[in-house]
DNA sequence: AACGTTCTTAAGAACGTTCCCAAACCCCTC
DNA sequence: GAGGGGTTTGGGAACGTTCTTAAGAACGTT
């Protein structure tokens, strides 16, 4: 390989028969004679000098580093959210380090502590499980924390939620207008963030509407993922008949659109499908589906312009953001082709 | 906020009452009497203690940091490398960074330079477009690059390529079998290494089973993405009537399913689709979708353990790693369902 | 009791940068 | 031509860590 040469500033300004610090100076754009500044930028050029990212961390405590967690990076939802915060994050100058945690509170709160490193300069977390531990690891940071997701009321963090309850609602009072009363639920773990959201306005909505409330028209999956959609669409279909499902998210929803297909079942006419998140997945499944848009682009744009402004202004107050939900309606429950 | 106190080794030492190198040498597992080891660890512990990153990185030179950039996050071939590579370099003890460079060619060249800033030390990366300048780029790097995807023969860098040309082989053979001649292509740029490398390998194949290779059977979508697989296939349904399609990745295959549909067509009845990279989005098809696995699980995983290999011997010898493909057979080539 | 050996601890340099502060220089005015 | 202001440049400390080197303590040997 045609070794690149090692370089520093010492040997840039030796090079240009200058000092160190003018090096600095006119590389950082600071204040100096026309020729000093033209003798050290051929230097640098002809060493092809660039400067060390964690020495320049270490003297002014950035690191131009934000870190993004999230839950399972092959969930669309994530990688919608990876997508938008990328963009955002890019133009205001900093690199995106994305860190799969999994589900595992543990290991989130690793990653917090692991905070204190300084190899970020914040974190934008959209944890799944959210534990009292967890939730002190995250008020204890010195660097500022932005989650996307619900969070306990008295928790003095920034964060960007999505209104889950009013999102089902709209899912409902949409397959209630076209005649459809069992209306079933495939939730995700419900020991999560989402998946007791998800439920709770389920219920609720299921109440208002007057509408049956059975158990067996309520399903668990051991995951948000799509084979363990399946499987708990499968339960569902052999202990009820709904002329609905909803899916607690787009992967749950399209492993309900299959079961069906695979059990007969004629989707919209026989039964109605509707998912959550509104992800890509949802415009590539057959038949397309509606799916809740719980504006998770959105949520992931504000959250990482929260984070670059509380970097900036540590002091600034606690910002709570709710995006409001809204309907894609598509094929799955009679929308357009 | 529970501020959690700036600390760093000096402090430490002083509250244990013992010298900065003590508490170095104690947290890093070096020789020392019990009761030093004891009175520096309760400090440690007590002032809630975690060693600087950047610090770290400045004397040793590591920053226990690996880059991932991939042309687009949305790309579920991506997404696989990423949930695999992910694991790997986590097992070995480092963080992943993941850059999402787009197609640009000047960003990759960017990113490899930015490189020897040392804030990662290695870089896994899936160019779409080689040029000159980035494989002059890459070669004159001074930390480790590893490809995954092909590269000009007489470049000296580590890389797992895919055999694209026998794995459409296979799909071909697979639709010859079943009596299909009129076989079409929806290709990606032909400018990228993927796009070339599947323009190839079908003009070879169709050779050599003696197939019609009208040029109207070949169509290329802007990008390789669903939107433009749509646009794509639709441009070839107005000027052929293939009797199969193959997607050069799951995305465009998916989007020819869609399209399919839309017109009338059944699949596989009337024509018989197959995607490749075998994502997650092949199963999740409707019909599913029968897809050239390119091993990019594999792919990915070797490149990770080649790199983290390099790094720690940088003078191994120079590997190629080819991944062969293989076939998954689903519903959209007459597969069980 | 003096000396050598081994083990434990401490001092201090170094990594590459930024930035405060002081030195050097230039130009103008009296 | 000396003094003053302003501008340009350089010296050197500091960030927090690791690691080399050396000093000191403990112990055994002659």
């Amino acid at each position: 390989m045609a070794e690149t040469p090692k370089s520093n500033l010492q040997l840039v300004a030796a090079k240009a028969g200058v000092s160190v610090s003018s090096v600095s100076r006119v590389l950082n754009g600071g204040s100096a004679s026309e020729d000093l500044a033209r003798k050290v930028r051929e230097a640098a050029a002809e060493l092809g000098y660039v400067p060390h990212a964690s020495a320049r961390t270490m003297r002014t405590g950035r690191t131009d580093q934000i870190t993004l967690a999230v839950a399972d990076v092959g969930n669309p939802v994530y990688v919608q959210m990876m997508r938008t915060v990328t963009g955002i994050v890019a133009k205001a100058g900093y690199r995106l380090v994305v860190s799969s945690t999994g589900s595992d509170p543990a290991s989130q709160i690793d990653l917090v502590t692991s905070l204190n490193r300084g190899y970020a300069d914040g974190l934008l977390m959209s944890p799944l499980r959210i534990t009292e531990d967890l939730v002190e690891a995250m008020k204890s940071s010195r660097l500022p924390i932005v989650v996307i997701g619900t969070l306990p009321a008295d928790v003095e963090l920034d964060n960007v939620r999505a209104d889950s309850a009013t999102g089902i609602g709209l899912a409902v009072e949409h397959l209630v207008a076209q005649g459809r009363r069992r209306i079933a639920l495939v939730n995700g773990p419900v020991d999560t963030v989402p998946g007791s959201a998800r439920l709770a306005g389920y219920l609720a909505a299921i109440e208002r509407y007057g509408l049956p409330t059975s158990s067996e028209l309520q399903v668990t999956a051991t995951a948000f993922t799509y084979r363990a959609g399946r499987k708990a669409t499968a339960a569902l279909l052999g202990q009820a008949s709904p002329d609905a499902i909803i899916g607690a998210n787009d992967l749950l929803a399209v492993a309900a659109l299959k079961e069906l297909a695979a059990a007969g079942v004629r989707v919209p006419r026989d039964t109605a499908v509707v998912g959550m998140d509104d992800t890509d997945a949802a415009e590539l499944a057959t038949p397309s589906l509606t799916s809740v848009d719980l504006g998770s682009a959105k949520r992931a744009k504000a959250a990482a312009k929260l984070l670059i402004r509380r970097i900036q202004e540590p002091d600034a107050p606690v910002s709570r953001i709710v995006i409001p939900p809204a309907l894609s309606i598509r094929e799955s429950t009679g929308g357009p082709a």
